[in-house]
DNA sequence: CCAGCGAGTAGGAAATTCCAACTCACCATA
DNA sequence: TATGGTGAGTTGGAATTTCCTACTCGCTGG
């Protein structure tokens, strides 16, 4: 992912162009579930060693991981979530939900996440100030630089 | 990305299966918006013509995007979302928001969006069953499935 | 001394992306 | 009826990335 290309402002694409290069966010995934050594993520995401070297210096250098000697002499290091990165694992929550959702038949998840309240994590995106979830017809796009143009339903 | 790789059944790799390709969820930012059309969306997201055919083909084929005639004589189309595919748009919406609070100093958002409820929307990931925020600490992976072996502090 | 593990690097084949140009159908004008 | 223009792609090759296998390097354990 050499250029941007994008030729609109926008945090969607500035954040895609970090976290979105083919694995970034299974990296992620493993980390947050606290399997940050680089043998476990070549085995548990399937990624071409040199390629998952390649992503997990750019998350450190995007400061989304953090690289964490567990063990001097021999030197091993460990990958761990920073605080930026962390604030995506609800973004994976969600793609987990829609996965489950729209792309599994019955009830076959692989994975459950049990939120601390003892039920089931379900996530809902909500509007924090109205606690609203958020829908489609409820959201109203306002460009606030120029390379905008909006023409439907959403727009401004 | 022909093969998954991916060792391990889960959702959230499934889902960055078909939306997690370059430039598939800046499509799904355009046709959310509304500008669907072909044109619209080679200059506003800078893709390759060629890559957009080949991704739009995609999300039409996965049920996230429809193709829709606007015109007959001569023949016009459009891409809009589907159900599925606004089910997404909350995934946009956090992505950008973590874009605009990790990566962009002072509060130069490029875009704004206002919920119906009047305010600016600063969308939170909740859990539907309590209404607490989804944070890190408060959850645990319960593996359904072989081929998860979890560690860290979100273990099951 | 030899084998083995963790964490990568190196080299080349295979697949994708990128770019510019081209097509095809149709309309508008003249 | 030629001439130009628009929308929605397709095509052909060059430039990048990915993928795969093997290799390295530091260190430990027997």
């Amino acid at each position: 992912m050499p250029a941007s290309g994008d030729p609109r402002p926008c945090s969607i694409a500035d954040a895609l162009a970090i976290v979105g290069e083919k694995y970034s966010l299974l990296v992620l995934r493993e980390v947050c579930l606290g399997n940050g050594r680089f043998e476990q993520l070549v085995r548990n995401i399937g990624a071409p060693r040199d390629v998952l070297a390649t992503r997990l210096r750019r998350l450190v250098d995007a400061g989304i991981l953090q690289k964490h000697v567990y063990s001097e002499r021999p030197q091993r290091f460990e990958y761990r979530p920073t605080p930026a990165g962390l604030e995506l694992e609800p973004v994976l929550m969600t793609l987990m939900a829609w996965g489950d959702r729209h792309l599994r038949k019955d009830d076959d998840r692989p994975m459950v996440i049990e939120h601390i309240c003892g039920n089931e994590l379900i996530p809902t995106v909500t509007c924090t100030a109205c606690g609203g979830e958020v829908r489609h017809e409820d959201l109203m796009a306002h460009p606030q630089a120029p390379g905008w143009s909006v023409a439907g339903p959403t727009a401004a």
